[in-house]
DNA sequence: CGGCCATATAAGACTTTTCTTATGAACCAC
DNA sequence: GTGGTTCATAAGAAAAGTCTTATATGGCCG
């Protein structure tokens, strides 16, 4: 079940909310959790999720650490919906494999 | 917060399986039940999940109802995803509006 | 060192999701 | 009509997710 765990993660608004804010620039928790309207704990708990599922990295910084966003795994996901599918939609796509019989 | 529902749906591994199936050809719910292993309410369940995601649509054909992908909305879910949170990686959208301070 | 700031994590209550079992409604054949 | 097939849904238990409160770890400064 590919990026069962990336989808569950973009499924939260608040997540959505942190990505928002990372896609624009890097930020630590302090500054999310004034952002956001959010306890500190939620938001290292949201933010443990999006890493988990490759979204975000972390890099500590004195006492801080800076999150920001990990673009690789989003593109991944991008690529995942298009060649499974959006086929139906564009219809374009002649690839013979991956496409049927290949459920899990 | 956008797409919550079509993030959220697409986030089991079933419905999965189940979009895969039905992005090759339409099915009814007995021809998706034997094909993944899971029980006919369950299946009906997770269909329920992903029409009111709007991924799919039903049509009623006698005794049957056919399911088949609506490739609009994940077309939507693929266009979000590239002007949102995949600008970090492009970096080739100076769209102003819908980027800072859009957080919900 | 002691105190403070930033973050992570644990414990518990609460909510939501998911499955199983059972049942009901609609359609078709006879 | 009766019987069989297809599908949806309800009820309940089990599992997973989410929030709050409290606490622990680690870095910084005096």
């Amino acid at each position: 079940m590919p990026y069962e765990n990336q989808f569950a993660a973009l499924s939260h608004p608040l997540r959505q909310q942190i990505l928002n804010r990372l896609e624009t620039h890097p930020a630590s928790v302090r500054e999310l959790t004034d952002q956001l309207a959010a306890s500190q704990p939620v938001v290292s708990q949201h933010l443990k999720v999006l890493r988990e599922a490759g979204l975000i990295s972390a890099t500590p910084a004195g006492m801080k650490r800076i999150y920001r966003i990990e673009p690789g795994q989003l593109a991944e996901l991008r690529s995942y919906l298009e060649r499974h599918w959006l086929n139906a939609l564009t219809d374009l796509a002649p690839e013979d494999s991956a496409v049927d019989g290949a459920d899990d």
